[in-house]
DNA sequence: TGTACATCAGTGAACGCGCGTTCACTGATGTAC
DNA sequence: TGTACATCAGTGAACGCGCGTTCACTGATGTAC
């Protein structure tokens, strides 16, 4: 039966969701467009109508599922501790898609790669924004080295089958972050010591 | 044809090694059984007299493979610049296996990630012990952080289908891992700022 | 040491299942009048 | 505004392919005598 045209909007907005959800939480290959479908209250053949194939839902999901990343950052400490947690850690379906997915993109479509660039480069300019240092370069050299040990950190904790080294990761991660973040703006700042 | 036993033990760590090119190369799904029997010179009915199913020869794979992986680790410095390469970032399949395989072990087996978390914590001890820090915590903390950064950089400029920003990572997080180290090492030692 | 034979590593055809994709059909939508 | 009908979003059975795994068979190995 055909439905209305905000209808399928709303239809197609629903598998994006329930795509980035659940390639998150078990990968792209492990998940099915029946899978797919399934959680977005749809049957299987219906899909493509709305993409042309799995690998261009997967392209159309980074897309989506990164435009609205971390866009809430306001506290960059408390945000950084909040995404080294075992929360974070347990929930990547609800988690950064980074975090997730970047083990998996050296295999995907150039499409779904230049997704994932677009937002990685979007995420990193705000990540400069935020991050405390003087001129532009030092910016976005924090940025980057910070950001790449919050991503590997959350990737080697789920990579392994030992609580307390994962745990271990995730806490050492912020506390060296938390010790570069001293070091770095004690060049600038001398009063800092309090 | 039976073989001797020799050649059959040669045959298995043919297979092992394959597999882990492969693997490290196209990640689990995208290789199949057949792959890498055929890449060990061998028929692909062969396979199961050497391991029980795919799940099996991943797992063993993956601690044949981190068994060796990081041993002539001399110089930290340079074995570091050399991480952060566009190298290593191209040669995956010859390349460091954790930065290639972490991302997909959070859907596999419990012996496998039970082999990666074995192999990531003697990598990281044999890391702690090169790293130039006074006590034992902050040689840990610093030998966690610099590799979270070192893996995640990798994982990201491989994620990606934008060669700058790609070369932008890996040379900013060598940058930012070299200013981490002085600024470190200007705490316990305040005569080298030669 | 030489010979007869049981063992068993490797072969390759076959099986069965699951997945991406297609397609004829259905019936609600939305437009032409 | 109301009615007739063309459109087309969604359905679900079916297709075809590839992959993990099995199995009857082959023939070299290595052991018993």
């Amino acid at each position: 039966m055909k439905v209305s045209r905000e209808q399928m909007a709303a239809n197609r907005r629903r598998i994006l969701e329930e795509a980035s959800r659940l390639f998150r939480e078990r990968g792209f290959a492990a998940v099915t467009v029946a899978d797919v479908m399934k959680a977005a209250g749809q049957t299987h053949g219906g899909f493509y109508g709305h993409f042309a194939s799995k690998d261009d839902l997967i392209a159309a999901t980074i897309a989506d599922t990164l435009a609205g990343e971390g866009s809430a950052m306001t506290d960059v400490e408390a945000w950084t501790d909040a995404y080294l947690s075992p929360l974070h850690r347990d929930n990547p379906a609800y988690g950064c898609p980074m975090a997730s997915l970047a083990g998996l993109m050296s295999h995907q479509s150039s499409e779904a790669r230049a997704a994932m660039a677009h937002g990685l480069s979007t995420h990193l300019d705000r990540l400069a924004d935020r991050v405390t240092a003087t001129d532009a370069a030092d910016r976005r050299r924090t940025a980057i080295g910070q950001w790449s040990a919050m991503v590997g950190a959350v990737v080697l904790s789920r990579a392994i089958d030992d609580a307390d080294l994962s745990e271990e990761l995730l806490r050492e991660t912020r506390a060296w972050l938390a010790v570069a973040r001293h070091d770095s703006t004690s060049h600038d700042r001398k009063d800092d010591q309090a």
